[in-house]
DNA sequence: ATGGTGGTCCAACCA
């Protein structure tokens, strides 16, 4: 099995390189953030055509999630229970015995923003969903586009970005009370290279100079732990003409 | 010191 993360930034804009992704890497499910686009214009039938269901949890300009998959999924929950919030963010379905759970986690703007704030309270409401997903389903993975880096490995440059958005201590501690309900980054199961990243900001030449962070973060279950065999990062597809800022990140287990 | 790119949609917001 092979789940995978992608952050497309308009799956208008990014069709193409997520079609060629999907036949060149097969992954069993693959869950999309920022669609950009209301559920109803999903390119469902594009998706089909390659043997992929689809699943789409939209709104006009802003956010947005998918997962799409060869199996069908079921039990599926687009909000989070007990919060109130007009953006689309999460999207959870059952395959087969695994629970999947992709999440498109507020950038937060600033420490000092009320976008801030707004961030942590969804990441309070996340952690009590979270723990009721993780008591119902064993094998559970928990993934997407968390914009929070967890550890200054995951920063080009730590000095720059200390206690800033994306990396303060309270993003951080939300993501470890989040990994203490027995939910491991897995991409730090194996050996990675230094300097791994899966954003790099469009300004700069972020992704020629590699200045990027690791925000995009497959958070797996023991039982998926135990049986998982290689995680990644896959940048070709941010080298490629009008990229998304970020590159899918992937987990595949026995 | 400032702003720098890109998507949505055409002014301004979000990242």
């Amino acid at each position: 099995m092979k789940v995978a993360s992608w952050n497309v930034n308009s799956i208008r804009v990014r069709l193409e390189h997520v079609l060629e992704w999907l036949e060149s890497e097969q992954p069993d499910v693959l869950g999309l953030q920022e669609i950009k686009m209301p559920t109803d214009d999903f390119p469902a039938e594009a998706f089909a055509e390659i043997g992929y269901q689809s699943i789409a949890n939209g709104q006009k300009t802003y956010n947005g999630v998918a997962l799409l998959s060869k199996q069908e999924g079921t039990d599926v929950i687009d909000a989070m229970p007990d919060f109130e919030d007009p953006q689309k963010r999460v999207l959870a379905a059952t395959y087969g015995d695994l629970r999947i759970v992709n999440l498109y986690v507020p950038n937060g703007q600033a420490v000092d923003s009320d976008k801030y704030e707004y961030k942590l309270s969804w990441l309070a409401a996340l952690q009590a969903w979270i723990s009721e997903e993780a008591k119902q389903h064993e094998k559970l993975a928990v993934f997407g586009d968390f914009n929070i880096a967890p550890e200054d490995a995951d920063v080009h440059d730590p000095a720059a970005w200390e206690g800033k958005i994306l990396c303060s201590d309270a993003e951080r501690g939300a993501l470890n009370d989040l990994m203490s309900l027995d939910l491991k980054d897995s991409y730090r199961l194996f050996d990675q290279p230094e300097a791994s990243f899966s954003w790099w900001d469009y300004r700069q030449a972020g992704f020629r100079r590699n200045r990027g962070l690791r925000i995009d973060l497959v958070l797996a279950s023991e039982a998926l732990c135990t049986s998982a065999t290689a995680a990644g990062i896959d940048k070709e597809p941010r080298a490629l003409e009008r990229p998304s800022d970020h590159a899918p990140v992937w987990l595949e287990f026995t």
